[in-house]
DNA sequence: GCTGCATGATGAA
DNA sequence: TCATCCTGCAGCA
């Protein structure tokens, strides 16, 4: 379930997992088998996350990309079986880890990598001073509605399909807004929301974005399945807030869910 | 057992 | 805009 939440969050997990150690290395698979043998009794340094990115640093072997699109997942434990279509599977003296499903799993050239980094726009899950302007400045340049633009990862690095109906829905903003047509007031309110947001679902491992006092529970941890969204897959459901309902469209060749009275459509 | 879908992204046309 | 890549599992018979 891979936003840029579960990707910070495996980044923190695993580096406190597996850093440090020395890692014996395979490919259950065999399309990583190359790579593998070069890795294997190398120490893994730590693992870093750009956006929906993963970067892992071993001592003396080029850097692994690992990007795990939609199906990508890892399984880690101490007694994990890793599936014969495991990509790539790696084990301490305690724990292993199996990778299966990536769109991405490859080693990493510097250029290829400062590359990818200047590409990615804004990491709400490694926040800069100029985030907000940078964030106002592509969606200034945009043609496109933010519900499409919030998709895009040169725009904001990390948001996927479930933040981006969630986050608009929060800010209050009609999915089809065009980008350029959004008051500087709320370009700062997305951007608020979607470190807020995926802050909170980097530390729960899961998307909860209802207000836990809405469904009547004391905390997030505690909001129970099926209650965690406001719009996301809710098609045709009454809003959570004002009773409407929830309505659904694609947009940017994804579904999208909104609530047509909650959020406003801004105009130029 | 089979089908269809899923929190992603790219390259060709 | 469409086809393609990648895997697992819910929902159904």
């Amino acid at each position: 379930m891979p936003e840029g939440h579960t990707i910070h969050r495996a980044a923190r997990l695993q580096t406190k997992r597996f850093g440090g150690k020395t890692l014996r290395v395979w490919s259950p698979q065999g399309r990583f088998a190359q790579e593998a043998s070069e890795l294997d009794g190398k120490r893994l340094e730590r693992v870093e996350a750009m956006g929906k990115h993963l970067l892992y640093r071993w001592r003396g072997a080029p850097t692994l990309h690992v990007h795990l699109g939609l199906f990508g997942r890892f399984r880690i434990g101490p007694d994990v079986e890793p599936s014969p279509n495991a990509r790539v599977a790696w084990s301490s003296d305690t724990h292993l880890l199996a990778l299966s499903g990536p769109t991405v799993c490859e080693f990493i050239d510097p250029d290829a990598e400062r590359e990818l980094a200047e590409r990615l726009g804004p990491d709400p899950l490694a926040p800069q001073q100029d985030d907000a302007q940078r964030l106002a400045a592509a969606l200034g340049r945009s043609t496109i509605p933010i519900g499409a633009a919030m998709l895009d990862q040169t725009v904001m690095a990390g948001v996927g399909n479930v933040y981006r109906a969630e986050i608009l829905f929060l800010a209050g903003i009609d999915p089809s807004t065009p980008s350029k047509a959004l008051a500087r007031d709320d370009v700062e309110a997305i951007w608020k929301l979607t470190v807020e947001q995926l802050t909170l679902g980097e530390r729960l491992g899961r998307i909860v974005t209802v207000d836990p006092e809405e469904v009547g529970v004391p905390g997030p941890n505690k909001v129970p399945r099926g209650e965690r969204t406001y719009v996301y897959k809710r098609a045709g459901a009454s809003c959570r807030r004002c009773g409407s309902g929830i309505r659904s469209t694609e947009l940017g060749s994804r579904s999208i869910w909104w609530c047509p009275s909650c959020q406003k459509r801004r105009v130029a």
